[in-house]
DNA sequence: TAAAAATACTCCATAGGTATTTTAT
DNA sequence: ATAAAATACCTATGGAGTATTTTTA
């Protein structure tokens, strides 16, 4: 079997042309060093090597073989450093799924915050609904998710990072009293503007309405919060707006958030990531950083 | 010490994510794997895969190591390739030096002979005076040179290949009768045009000239025979030219050639090669293709 | 004779095997 | 309960050491 050893030695051999020097540079004996290389050579099976008394010459085969060694331990050190850059924590790479109702909102916050904290960490990004996120996650295409808990997902560990809470988006056209607190059982009757199909945000805002007895279905499906509120604005109908969406959606003064009254309806919003990861530690210092940016 | 071995096992695991397969394909038990892959882990200093007891998967930075490992394996199959093919006899490259009094009689000869005979085989060529082709001999920067025997170096191991008598070359001009024998007393009072300064031609024909009293000294430097018989056509002088070189050069009717009669001086041509060298069975070989072509 | 590499031998590390235990679903 | 990997333990290969021999200039 060849092995590493065997091409640290013959380079060293090709350096030194001598049996002996080439031993000493490596670290062992001259005999060790004449039998790895007699093994090198019987298992290519071609002379690399032309002994004389006196001094020593590589076979042409030996030179080129020599050239392609040199090259392979330069890879393989490349693999060692590579590994040593990424043992610090939160350093490498780490791929992160963020829900679409979150991602525009939070990331703007969170990238500048890691850049600087760590700078050493390289992060793939990657925004799509809980679903996919969690297959992606699943089947190791991704690390850790950001989406709203709990998945349901027995091999995932989950960590809470913060409760994001509803609010209810109306048109100003009504000039309704922002500092009054409304209930669910307000959207009875009105146009309620919601995502598309598979976004959470729209389960959860359909479940909450349902929880009161409500079977609202919702009538349009657009694929962002922005062309939600676009609508909204436009007095189309309301809609269900997470929290942190308002500071950087809402310099709209053509619409009105309202606090729901107590207990006002929220989503929980954490990380997850597969249980056993050994980036575990990554995951949780990227919770802290992921808490001061949204507090 | 990480080793192929290593590598190999760890790109299996990234194949099958599974320890038994994994081992299975690389014909060892999953434990043997397991503690291969635990050792590598523990050499880069980093988390590679993420155990689970179902399934597993590569960290990010298994991936990108598994990738590389490929890259390495591939040039150690590549290294193993080359050494397979380089090993057949007369394959692979030998690096021949020839004299400027041979290389242009003798190659045109030998290289389609050797090109349909040996066809793996790689030659590279140099051309330069003896004592330079003796140098890059001994330094290991050739492995064999075609040249004037004896070389008197004892390190060098000799074959001789073949006798190349001298002819005289003369003007046509002369009238001279081609099928009467000269002596080399007949060289007396001439005008000898010789090679420049270090070709052993020069010195052989100036030695055998000593030898029979004459202390003739050459008063032009030619740096190709073609020149020198250039100048003996225009009658400026005369030449002692070898054997091998009339096929090629003379179909020149301004000149003529003498035989000497015998017993004719001759130069001894062959292959000389370093003492030990593995290749010694192809220089052998490469010998009687010489001997095939100067027949 | 001297320098250099090969050989002889001894010892220990370790790779690999089988059997078993642990772990997580 | 089951599947999968880790652990325990044993064996044998082979890598490296020292001492010695061979080779050739």
């Amino acid at each position: 079997m060849t092995s590493f050893k065997q091409l640290r030695y013959f380079v060293a051999l090709q350096k030194h042309r001598h049996f002996g020097n080439a031993a000493d540079e490596v670290c062992i004996s001259q005999p060790a060093l004449s039998m790895q290389i007699r093994d090198l050579e019987k298992e290519l099976g071609i002379a690399l090597i032309e002994r004389n008394a006196r001094s020593i010459y590589l076979t042409p085969e030996g030179e080129e073989i020599a050239h392609r060694a040199r090259q392979i331990l330069r890879e393989l050190q490349d693999i060692k450093d590579y590994a040593e850059h990424a043992a610090s924590p939160l350093s490498g790479t780490i791929r992160l799924g963020v829900i679409p109702s979150l991602a525009p909102y939070i990331l703007p916050k969170l990238l500048p915050a890691l850049t600087s904290q760590y700078p050493k960490l390289h992060l793939i990004l990657r925004e799509t609904m809980t679903r996919n996120l969690i297959e992606e996650l699943k089947q190791g295409h991704l690390d850790v998710v950001l989406a709203a808990l709990p998945l349901e997902e027995s091999e995932l560990e989950e960590l809470l990072i913060f409760e994001d809470r509803f609010l209810m988006a109306v048109s100003s056209a009504r000039h309704v009293d922002e500092r009054k607190r409304v209930k669910p059982q307000d959207l009875t009757g009105e146009n309620l503007l919601l995502l598309e199909e598979g976004h959470c945000l729209r389960d959860q805002t359909l479940s909450f309405c349902n929880a009161i007895g409500q079977n609202q279905s919702a009538n349009v499906g657009a694929t962002s919060i922005a062309t939600v509120l676009h609508m909204v604005a436009a007095d189309y109908g309301i809609t269900v707006l997470p929290e942190i969406c308002a500071d950087t959606e809402i310099n709209d003064e053509r619409i009105s958030l309202l606090r729901f009254s107590e207990p006002q309806p929220s989503r929980r919003i954490g990380l997850a990531w597969r249980k056993n990861s050994p980036k575990r530690d990554d995951y949780i210092a990227l919770s802290r950083c992921l808490q001061a940016v949204t507090n």
